[in-house]
DNA sequence: TAAAATCTGTTACCATGGTAACTAATTAAT
DNA sequence: ATTAATTAGTTACCATGGTAACAGATTTTA
């Protein structure tokens, strides 16, 4: 890919848009800071506790952070899509190992940016600091999210927040899953198996219906309005 | 308390102490940026779903951050004691609104410095923004740990986990309490009554002897060098 | 120092959900 | 097109851990 490809591709990123198209390019021009790796699909882009040196932006495809543990039980974090960067809060920690996997849900293209070129680039420009705190921020929202969603939380209650979130996104009772049943479950940080038998008790109690590709709201108070 | 005593805390704080004097002096003195508040033991410091606007540094005491859900659990996230910030990840957030529960433990003295003042100085001082940085980056290394403290763990394997910290932090198999047991259990996200019956089983068991004050860890192996 | 408030341990009861072992149904690959 | 791989649903079994209801111990407060 030519240089002139990554910078317009960074021109119209969240993080990136409020620095001028010269900045960019000096940064791409001059210096070894900045690099670009493909990855095949379900490859391993970072191992938990391999140290972090750069943001990672995603060019192209999707991207998880997931915990996998000693009996090979998944939790997945979140997904990064094209746009999304990473690393972003390990950089400048002074343990700046990634304490999860990174893995390439599908192929993937990934933009590695040096800490030092976010350190200046935050010194330089008052609009990136703004944006790269705020990026941070939501990833660190993220993260308490996780936390409430996984706590002291059965299967049940689990699967509802997913479909309050959901219906508010797809504004429909009828749910399309953009998933397999074993992806929710990771993203649950349940069994398969347990989310299947969840999915039928729930059936059978008349909350919802639902299929491989989508799940409907039968009973309308499912949904509560927060 | 006088301006002079505020400057001398800040200046051997973590995040502040590398700001010069002249500047510290200089954002108490000309500006409404910065207060001070008193609270009571066990009085709600932040609400959740309150709107986060300072980044708050406890001068004096302890302070609680909690999930409390509908039905009273408590887990507890973090402890914050002197010197401590807190809404770092929140100040500069598109949502900042604090995702649970800021609750002093002690009596404590908080002081709140408003989102413009630290913005300002994370501009103007190379330091403070990597201090800033740093800081917040650790912060969210506390969320990541709580997620792998809490997600897919026996109570059992949460204990052994949390002896293992302290075995580390105090360098003896018999580990002091620093707190209750309805503490500890609400830092496991655990009932105090389940924490209780595992601890039982495991000095059944012969892993552990414990009493009110102290667990002592009786089968070495339980504490692995990772 | 007495009373009130908290903390602690215990235990019977039982819902939740992980495990394992299959079968069927899809989807992908050769 | 057929084999291989992945996804899905089901269910018996049973360990884990929440609930509730006590009694005793300890600490705090007046």
């Amino acid at each position: 890919m030519k240089t002139e490809n990554y910078i317009q591709f960074l021109k119209i990123n969240p993080l990136f848009k409020d620095v001028p198209y010269i900045e960019i390019k000096y940064i791409f021009e001059n210096s070894t800071d900045i690099s670009c790796t493909s990855y095949r699909k379900n490859s391993v882009i970072h191992f938990e506790s391999e140290k972090c040196s750069t943001l990672d932006i995603v060019m192209e495809g999707t991207v998880l952070v997931q915990k996998i543990d000693e009996k090979g039980n998944i939790l997945t974090i979140t997904e990064f899509i094209e746009g999304d960067n990473m690393g972003g809060n390990l950089l400048f920690s002074n343990l700046p190992f990634y304490p999860m996997s990174v893995i390439s849900k599908t192929s993937a293209v990934i933009l590695h940016v040096k800490k030092d070129t976010i350190l200046n680039l935050c010194q330089s420009n008052l609009n990136f600091l703004k944006n790269f705190l705020c990026d941070i921020s939501s990833k660190a929202n993220l993260l308490t999210g996780k936390i409430k969603a996984i706590s002291q939380k059965t299967i049940r209650e689990s699967i509802i927040d997913f479909l309050n979130y959901e219906y508010c996104l797809q504004n429909s009772y009828k749910i399309k899953l953009s998933m397999t049943k074993k992806e929710l479950a990771e993203k649950l940080g349940i069994q398969r198996t347990s989310l299947s038998r969840e999915l039928s008790k729930m059936k059978k109690d008349g909350l919802i219906c639902f299929d491989a590709h989508s799940i409907t709201i039968e009973k309308k108070n499912l949904i509560v309005s927060k």
